[in-house]
DNA sequence: CCGTATCCTAGCAGATACTG
DNA sequence: CAGTATCTGCTAGGATACGG
């Protein structure tokens, strides 16, 4: 491990977070990480019909998104009619830790709605 | 304080928390924000600058969002020309403590970018 | 300097229809 | 069942111009 300079690092992590988020900041993303913490394992039309009105087109998309973004994990069984099973990954579950986290900040604070604006 | 079933409590966390998801996840609010923890006070232009190519229209639509949901303060001075002051609230410092696990657990896995997809 | 008012465009969500 | 292919409408975001 080569020894880079802090600020590189810091760089480098930001970077690397906000290609994630890019993901997750999209519609659904996250519904369906809950669904899969609850669930442990789901199939597509599963987690389809537990989700309400999302379309299979954009269900399709997020899912692979999540899986290159090792969220997600996915198992084929090759049977008739197929049979595909989803699951979180060990780091999914790590950042379910964190969002919970960010849920109790949340509803820590409340959002005020009150205008800050402070005329001098 | 009334008793509340813990179902409805964490059906309420996830409401207020996917709210302030929603002005989050948009474009810019974030390196906004990573802006203000560092810079501690600043400028609508010199923000504007240090943010490279946004538009001021949607610079102030993002501060105007992250005000309302209580993560930004204003401060206006009534000058010729004009002054007005940004900073992030206390509310947004303790966010920022989570952003910032969030940025190590980011790292820490380095998108594996392999498809994790199995056939059985 | 600090924004709002307009207009324009790309990209994404959703609906529908169809395959292995 | 588990998806792709295709089309459409909408809206967030960007460019530009202007006003207090």
């Amino acid at each position: 491990m080569e020894n880079k300079g802090i600020a590189e690092e810091e760089e480098n992590k930001c970077q690397v977070f906000s290609h994630v988020w890019e993901v997750l900041g999209k519609r659904w993303s996250l519904l369906i990480l809950k669904n899969l913490y609850e669930k442990e394992t789901a199939r597509f039309n599963e987690l389809k019909r537990s989700l309400g009105k999302i379309s299979s087109t954009v269900l399709s998309a997020r899912l692979l998104e999540m899986e290159r973004e090792g969220l997600i994990s996915k198992r084929i069984f090759p049977e008739v009619p197929p049979r595909v099973e989803y699951r979180v990954t060990a780091r999914a579950r790590e950042l379910g830790i964190i969002l919970n986290e960010l849920g109790e900040w949340a509803v820590r604070w409340k959002s005020p709605k009150m205008a800050s604006t402070k005329v001098q």
